[in-house]
DNA sequence: CAGACATACTACGACAGTCGTTGCAACGCC
DNA sequence: GGCGTTGCAACGACTGTCGTAGTATGTCTG
């Protein structure tokens, strides 16, 4: 098992894109590239699972998209951050740590039982 | 925000359940209440989500159940937890931990971009 | 110049897990 | 007798992901 299987991810496919467009604009294809590359290929987002993520993000405000031709000529759909999207980014960053931090009471390192320790 | 939603922890639900069934058998309610505890307050399983849980795990040999009356003599519906379900475990452990990693690749502390360093 | 491959995206229906709601039944408590 | 807690089951709805398929352009290779 060295890859990430989709429901563990799931609730934060959104997340990851967003933070991909952090900086600047970006288009399916690309993010598809870097959510693979900066996972060294543990992590490989399904395109219909990307695009539809796209789709929902723009109706709920989070990006905006634009169309524009790439220096060949084909046309691309490019996607930027709102504000209201970096807010949201923010909101699940602050969840994860709360989440990560949960989530490890019920996890132990080796799968064996840890009890809880004094002071936990 | 300082509780967790539920799409966020979708995948875990299993883990915890049977982190929660690793020392003995339990039921529902305990369990229930196990997780409410435990994750001070912050995660509440849903009753039709633990039930549903049982009833699948149990389907896929994690689980096998058993009817005993309590003290009081109302019945209960015990679970515990097979060595498949102990094996699933462990696996889902090393998984997260592999998960975790790869989140945070996404994730910046204070919400906003931190630029990957050198050697990460 | 044909065919393979990468790029870039869209549409459709299926599926799994969660959730809201409802209902029921037994017990304790005031 | 009504209310809250315990303990569970059944139903249908919804959301996000996925498999499949299809379209279209550009590049590379033989």
């Amino acid at each position: 098992m060295n890859t990430i299987s989709s429901d563990v991810i799931r609730g934060y496919n959104d997340t990851i894109i967003l933070y991909l467009l952090l900086d600047r604009p970006s288009y399916g294809y690309e993010i598809s590239r870097m959510i693979r590359t900066l996972s060294d290929e543990k992590y490989v987002i399904k395109e219909t699972t990307l695009y539809s993520a796209f789709t929902r993000m723009e109706k709920n405000g989070y990006i905006t998209s634009f169309s524009r031709s790439a220096e060949n000529g084909k046309r691309r759909t490019y996607y930027s951050i709102t504000d209201t999207g970096r807010a949201y980014y923010k909101e699940k960053c602050e969840e994860w740590n709360l989440t990560k931090e949960v989530i490890e009471r019920f996890i132990s390192p080796g799968g064996m039982r840890a009890l809880p320790k004094a002071g936990n």
